[in-house]
DNA sequence: CTGGTTGCAAAATTTTTGCACTGGT
DNA sequence: ACCAGTGCAAAAATTTTGCAACCAG
C-alpha cells in the first residue's frame, strides 16, 4: 500500500481525502477513464462530484502524479506515474496491461530523436491487438 | 497528387466531392483534428457541415483510409494511412512530424507482444518534447 | 434509378466554469 | 484562521442522431 498522501504532498498538492482516494482506485485497477474513476469512486463517496475529478485529474497531471494514456477509438485512461513502461491494449475490451521497457527500446527512442532539432521529454508507446481473453472469446 | 477518389473506391466508398476534399486537407498538413479540417475544408466549401466530417471520418477509419493519432493533452489529430512510422509531438505548438522506423524498432515491437498471449494488430509510437520553433522561442 | 451520402437542426454527451461552502495545514 | 479545494448547477463545447433532399454509380 503507497502512501498517497504523501504523493500528494511532495507535489505540493494537499491530501484531501477525495485525490487520495482517486489515487487509490487508479491504483487499484491500473489504468481508468474518466467515468471509471467516477463510477468507482463514488461507490464509497457519493457525493463526490465529477467536477472535482475532472479538476483534480488536470492538476494531478502538471504535477506529474498521473499520466495520460490516450488510446485510439477510446476515451483516454489515467495512470499513476510509474516507471517507463509501453502499453499492450486489446482493441476489443480496452483493457491495458503494462509492459516494462527493454534497455533496447530506450536506446532506440533516444536515436530517433536526437538527429532532429527535437528535444525529447517523453514517450509513449502503445501496442494495440488481442488480449487472450477476447483472442478466445473470438474463436468460439 | 494522389488520387483520392481511387483510395475511396479501393475501400469501398463512394467519392464524394466531401470525401476527397477531406482527404486533401490532411495530406496537405499531415495531421489534423476534426476542427482543424473544418476550418480548412468549409474555405473552399463553406457548406460542408461538421456532422459530416464526423462521419466521413469515422467511416474512412473503419475503411482504413485515414488513422487516428491520439495525443497527450489535446485532441486527436488525423492521417491518411501510409506506411509505418512514429510521431514527434510538440507538446507546446502541437507540431507532429512524420519520422519512418528503423528496423530494429520493427523488431523490437514484435518481441515485446510475441511473449504474451497477445495478438499484435498494429503500433503507436509518439515521442514528445519541443520542436526547434519553440526552442527557439523559449530560449528568449 | 436508387441506395448511399449530405446538411441541417436538435439531442445527447462530455467538459468547463463560477461561486458559496468546507476542510487541510 | 486562511486559502486551497469541493460540490453543485449552469454554461460551454463536443459529438451523435434523425430525416428530407441529393447525387455518384
Amino acid at each position: 500500500m503507497v502512501n498517497y498522501a504523501q504523493m500528494l504532498k511532495d507535489a505540493g498538492l494537499k491530501a484531501t481525502f477525495q485525490r487520495m482516494h482517486i489515487l487509490n482506485v487508479i491504483d487499484e485497477a491500473g489504468h481508468m477513464s474518466i467515468e471509471d474513476i467516477y463510477e468507482e469512486v463514488i461507490k464509497v463517496h457519493p457525493s463526490l462530484s465529477l467536477a472535482t475529478i475532472y479538476k483534480n485529474i488536470e492538476l494531478m497531471m502538471e504535477k506529474g502524479v498521473v499520466v495520460e494514456v490516450p488510446i485510439v477509438g477510446k476515451k483516454s485512461k489515467y495512470e499513476l506515474a510509474k516507471e517507463d513502461h509501453i502499453h499492450l491494449v486489446c482493441t476489443e475490451c480496452g483493457m491495458v496491461e503494462d509492459k516494462m521497457c527493454v534497455d533496447r527500446t530506450e536506446h532506440i527512442f533516444k536515436e530517433l530523436s536526437k538527429n532532429e532539432s527535437f528535444k525529447l521529454q517523453r514517450r509513449q508507446v502503445n501496442l494495440y491487438g488481442l488480449c487472450s481473453a477476447c483472442q478466445a472469446k473470438q474463436a468460439s
